[in-house]
DNA sequence: ATATTTTTGTTTACGTGGAAACAAAAATAT
DNA sequence: ATATTTTTGTTTCCACGTAAACAAAAATAT
């Protein structure tokens, strides 16, 4: 069936796509590249976010947030803070003008959601069905996958 | 529609999927890691592979596939040579072990293939036609979408 | 209560890949 | 023919992120 190869094909470039994005190492906002904007997402949008719960989050290790997390501290937008009663968690939230990359990217975030569901706008309710069933299909697949080879 | 939402959910967890394989570090095979596979792949594929021709194809910059065709050389798993009439370029083929390679990644690229045709085949043609059209449809608004930051 | 294990965050060493500077050869212009 | 531009490949420098080793605190076991 052609129509089954070109679904893979189309599929593939998809998938290669999001590898060249990550590959961009270019800043995006005023001196920030993309994992530091994606931080300041996750802790904005997060209740007591520390290194541990970003790192998960963002599918990276402890490390890597650690050393992001101390670049956005010297940056001053975020600020870290304690609870009295746990010394060990360090907790991580916002500074103003960290609230104002967050509120920019957020709004990018929403541009992109608002461009695909006009793009959606374009099937029917039973289209739409039939998509959501491919692409849950396939997280599946793809999950099971990972899986595997761990 | 919460069918259109989840969609993007969906699609935006196959996107970060790619992202999290593409930061695999580890060896696949025999001491290899990812990219160096895939320019195996490409070499083994491709008539007069030189730095230029892989690079592209791999959407890697020059200098990066001249350090890994170099470690290739080094492992003896590709060689070099050049055409007589020119003496700029230079082109890789596979050795013997090379090949070795080349066929194991082929098969698990092509026993991938065939888990997505089984998937699809729950799919009748009209389900397949709406599939490819949403793939596509969604492909031209993301090369879009990079065409504009540049 | 004390010992052990787990969790949390940081640091170090390392590998990878990009950008840019280069060098050499080929293609093109004049 | 000669000069200029383009193409090709390499190298250097650097940023990023991982893995692993650590240290300290908290949770759990005994």
């Amino acid at each position: 069936m052609s129509n089954a190869i070109n679904i893979i094909h189309s599929f593939t470039r998809i998938q290669e796509r999001a590898d060249i994005f990550k590959h961009h190492r270019e800043e995006i906002f005023a001196g920030l590249n993309l994992a530091e904007v994606h931080c300041i997402a996750k802790i904005g949008s997060m209740e007591y976010a520390n290194v541990t719960k970003v790192a998960h989050a963002m599918h990276m290790t402890r490390g890597a947030i650690s050393k992001i997390s101390k670049k956005l501290l010297n940056k001053q937008l975020v600020e870290s803070y304690q609870k009295p009663e746990n010394n060990k968690e360090v907790y991580f939230c916002l500074t103003t003008s960290g609230k104002l990359i967050y509120d920019e990217h957020k709004v990018c975030h929403e541009q992109a959601k608002l461009r695909k569901l006009k793009l959606l706008s374009n099937y029917s309710e039973a289209e739409q069905i039939v998509i959501l069933r491919f692409l849950e299909d396939i997280n599946q697949q793809q999950e099971q996958g990972l899986r595997e080879e761990a």
